[in-house]
Formats: C-alpha cells, sequence, structure tokens
RNA sequence: GGGGAGAUACCAGAGUGGCCAAAUGGGACAGACUGUAAAUCUGUUGUUUCGACUUCGAAGGUUCGAAUCCUUCUCUCCCCA
C-alpha cells in the first residue's frame, strides 16, 4: 500500500518547528513525511468526559498532519486507560470502571469529531479505540506475544518507570507502556500506521512500540512529540482556581474558556497562539507587533482567544462571551448594571454561576455574610466571607462591601430579580432572587 | 517470612508533656499597583453567635494538662531472604 500525497504545499514537520511544538522527532521522520502520504495517530487516554484544553495539542497536532496531507488517526484507550499511564504520575493511579470508561470514551470520540475532517478522500481523519483489539487478546497470548520481545530492562530504563521506583508501582502500570507499544504493533501491522506523536511524556511509550515493530517484525516505524506546555511562572496549564479548563460546555462555560486565554500572560500568549491557532507566521508575527506597541490593548491574547473560542464552541459564543465581558470588565458601573434589561443579563451572564434565593429572605433584608454562605455557597464559611469582606474583597452589583454587618434588601435588586455578587476582581456570581 | 522507617492543615515539612490552632517554605485566595498581563509589595489561609469549640492516621488509656507518653488497630514505604 503507497498512497500519494495529495497536497505538498505545506510541509507538517517544518509548521511544527516554527510553531515551537517540536521536542523529539526520531531520524528519518521528517524524511518519510516529506516523500508520501504517512498514516499518524495520537492516544487520547479517557480519563474524563470530556477533552481538557491540554488535550488540544495533540488535537492541533493532527489537524497540522491532515492540512499537510497527511492521514490522521485519534486512538481513544478504552484499553490502556483501564491500565493507566504511569508517565507523569508521582503515585499509583486509581482504576475507572469499565462503565465510566465506556462513557468516557463516547464524550472524547464525540468532541475530535469536531476538530478533524472525516471524508476528505484518502486522507479522511479516523477514530479507533484499542480496546477493539484487546478485548479478545488473552493475558497468556500477549506475554508470549508481545512481553517475550522486549526485557524487562529495556522497560526499567525509561524515566516513567524509574522515576517510580523510589514510592512504587504496581504491575499494571509497569506493564502500560507494553499495551500501549503493542497498539503501535497493531496499528502498524494492520492499517500501515508508521507514525505516532503525543507529549514528551509519552516519548518512552512510543519507542517502546517503535522497538516492538523493529524486534517483532524488523518493521520501522516513526515518532515525533510536542514539548510539554509550561506557563512562564511555572504552574500547570490549563488549570484555573476553579479547576480544568474543558472543551465541554457544560463543565466549563464558553463565557469561561474565552475569559481563559483572555487572561493569559503575554509571554504564554506567544507560545499559545503558535499552538493553538491556525495562524500563519506572517499574522502571528504582525499581530506581535501591533502587542508590543500597545500592550495594554492585549491584541495577542484577544485574537487567540477569539480564535479558539468559535473553533471549539461557536461564533456566536463567541460573541456572548465578549458582550458578557464587555459588561462586567469594560467600564460597567453601578448604574449601568440597573439599565441591563432582563434579557441582555441574562445572556450575559449566562456562563455565570447562579444562586436562587426566595423572595421573602431578601424582602426584609438579610445579612450580606448569611446570603453568601448560607444561602448560596459563594463562600464555605461565614469566617472566610467576612475575613474577605475585611479585605475589601466583596462587591454587590460593582458596589465594595464595605463591612460584614451590611444587609442587603429588595431595593438593591436588579430587575426586582438579580443580585450580581463578586469574589475579587474576576468571580462572578448570580444571586436569582423569587 | 525477617528487619527498619513512617502517617501532622491543600502540599512539603518542623514540633517529642503546658509558651501549639500548631514554626517554615510552597501553593491558593484577596488588596495595592496595572492592561482582566507579568513582576513586586501587603494581608488571609480549621470552625465560630468571637465567649469559645473541634483538629496532628483510628480507637482506647495515663495525666491537672497530650500532636508529643502507653496499648491495640489500620495504612504506607524501604531493606534482606
Amino acid at each position: 500500500m503507497h498512497l500519494e500525497k495529495k497536497d505538498m504545499e505545506k510541509k507538517f514537520v517544518d509548521e511544527l518547528r516554527w510553531r515551537g511544538m517540536i521536542q523529539d522527532i526520531m531520524p528519518g521522520t521528517e524524511e518519510l513525511l516529506n516523500k508520501q502520504m504517512v498514516a499518524g495517530y495520537i492516544g487520547f487516554d479517557p480519563t474524563a468526559d470530556s477533552l481538557g484544553i491540554g488535550n488540544m495539542v495533540p488535537v492541533m497536532l493532527l489537524l497540522h498532519f491532515q492540512q499537510a496531507g497527511h492521514k490522521p488517526i485519534a486512538l481513544v484507550g478504552g484499553a490502556t486507560g483501564m491500565v493507566g499511564d504511569p508517565s507523569g504520575k508521582s503515585a499509583e493511579r486509581n482504576l475507572l470502571d469499565e462503565a465510566t470508561l465506556n462513557h468516557n470514551v463516547a464524550c472524547q470520540k464525540k468532541q475530535l469529531e469536531k476538530f478533524l475532517d472525516f471524508n476528505c478522500g484518502p486522507n479522511s481523519a479516523e477514530i479507533v479505540n484499542n480496546y477493539d483489539w484487546f478485548k479478545g487478546f488473552s493475558f497468556l497470548e500477549f506475554i508470549r506475544d508481545v512481553g517475550k520481545h522486549i526485557s524487562i530492562n529495556y522497560m526499567m530504563a525509561k524515566d516513567s518507570v524509574k522515576n517510580r521506583m523510589e514510592n512504587g508501582m504496581s504491575f499494571t502500570e509497569f506493564s502500560y507502556q507494553l499495551v500501549q507499544g503493542y497498539d503501535f504493533y497493531h496499528l502498524w501491522k494492520n492499517k500501515n500506521i508508521q507514525l505516532q506523536m503525543g507529549g514528551s511524556d509519552q516519548w518512552g511509550n512510543i519507542v517502546t512500540g517503535t522497538e516492538l515493530i523493529r524486534r517483532k517484525s524488523g518493521g520501522e516505524a516513526f515518532a515525533l512529540t510536542t514539548p510539554l506546555i509550561k506557563k512562564a511562572d511555572g504552574t500547570k496549564f490549563g488549570k484555573t482556581e476553579s479547576g480544568n479548563i474543558w472543551l465541554d460546555k457544560a463543565k466549563t462555560s464558553p463565557y469561561k474558556f474565552y475569559q481563559f486565554w483572555l487572561n493569559a500572560s503575554d509571554e504564554d500568549t506567544k507560545t499559545y497562539i503558535r499552538i493553538f491557532t491556525l495562524f500563519t507566521k506572517e499574522e502571528i508575527e504582525s499581530l506581535e507587533t501591533a502587542h508590543a506597541a500597545a500592550p495594554h490593548l492585549r491584541t495577542l491574547q484577544k485574537a487567540l482567544a477569539k480564535d479558539i473560542t468559535i473553533r471549539v464552541h461557536s461564533e456566536a459564543d463567541f460573541n456572548a462571551a465578549v458582550e458578557a465581558s464587555e459588561i462586567l470588565f469594560g467600564k460597567g458601573t453601578a448604574e449601568g448594571l440597573q439599565k441591563l434589561s432582563e434579557e441582555d443579563f441574562l445572556s450575559v451572564f449566562e456562563g455565570v454561576e447562579q444562586f436562587a434565593v426566595s423572595g421573602q429572605e431578601v424582602e426584609a433584608g438579610i445579612n450580606i455574610v448569611e446570603l453568601i454562605t448560607e444561602k448560596t455557597k459563594i463562600f464555605p464559611s461565614k469566617g472566610e466571607a467576612r475575613k474577605m469582606i475585611q479585605g475589601g474583597g466583596v462587591s454587590v452589583n460593582k458596589t465594595k462591601v464595605e463591612n460584614a454587618e451590611m444587609s442587603v434588601n429588595a431595593e438593591q435588586l436588579i430587575n426586582n430579580k438579580y443580585m450580581l455578587v463578586q469574589k475579587g476582581k474576576k468571580n462572578y456570581y448570580v444571586i436569582k432572587v423569587g
């Protein structure tokens, strides 16, 4: 099987190189990719029922891969997810039960379908699930056919294993690299997939695959990894105070999603815009020039946030997020807020966390601390709420709460129904009274 | 099977009879400054009706008084065979 590569104008490796998306690449990989159409895959770990933005890196990788005329395959790890990847983990993982796993695989599959083209001729994308070839594979068969080819010494030399020798690691996790390695072998043998990609933490696992292919069949396969994204301040990418940033709107509203990108630091944005958007090199450089000339306009962050919000969600979601942001962070004042119509108010705060409180409770006036702790879950304890108020960190309807004894009543409601509570500068909560 | 080490707040990690709601560092949150950025500085980080109350793996015990001493239990790690 040897297919003609259909679109040669964009060279995959060159493209990744200037975007800073290459950590390691196996010798010969680039030559192969420039010569012919190649099928390549990336594995996704079904630990949650939605992909997070961290997973957007491999998604973008597959997208570039397809745009360069190659055939992208996304592998969802129905089988590997049952074992647990030790890479990058310092402790033994908890295993998910089968039902959860199936659910997660199905959800991730649906999300992946949004980004790749599954109907464009020979290089159409595909999704495979490694559970399909592992479900009928018995333990004895596996250790005879696969385990026999790879030595323990080889497996133990891997960083993912070495790092865990101190704290211990189960046989299950130890065998993970073999299971993943076999995926590569299986795909290489049955689907002519010659390349596996992934994050740099996957290098060891990927190489076990190419090694297995070489020893078992004398075949050749290739590998390419991306650097792990780190924020300039060294903290983990893709997380905020309130947790992971997910692609699923039900888990992370488009508003929050948009805000996440908008809030990225200048330094990080330069990295992100190369990785997460499809802007060309020239476009990015001109955006950077514009940004440097007037940093307070945050040209880069806006371009990044817009592009990715539209691609992950939709244009309408993006517009709503911008509108909400304008009102919350623009010249929005207490008066401006009062003037909002009910529909506008609701659409603006669609993605903001909401709480309901009954009418009578507010009618006569209610203490602010009680309102934000007991009636709603904005603060976990009264002590904390008081301290925050004393530190000037709480506002109601854009007006700072001066002391903890203050009470609020029906007169302060917006449209006689809503109240906007702010914890710090960026965390908004809507209280609906009625 | 034998020997050893250990379990303290979100994490790391001091504390080995009262001065301990528990050092220090990190993280997190907030304030100031800004550009909804970064850096910096400051504050907070068990609950509370501010009188207290419940915390140091679990349960008991000794004591006027326990994270600290004793007993049992649970769990974790390391080394040897």
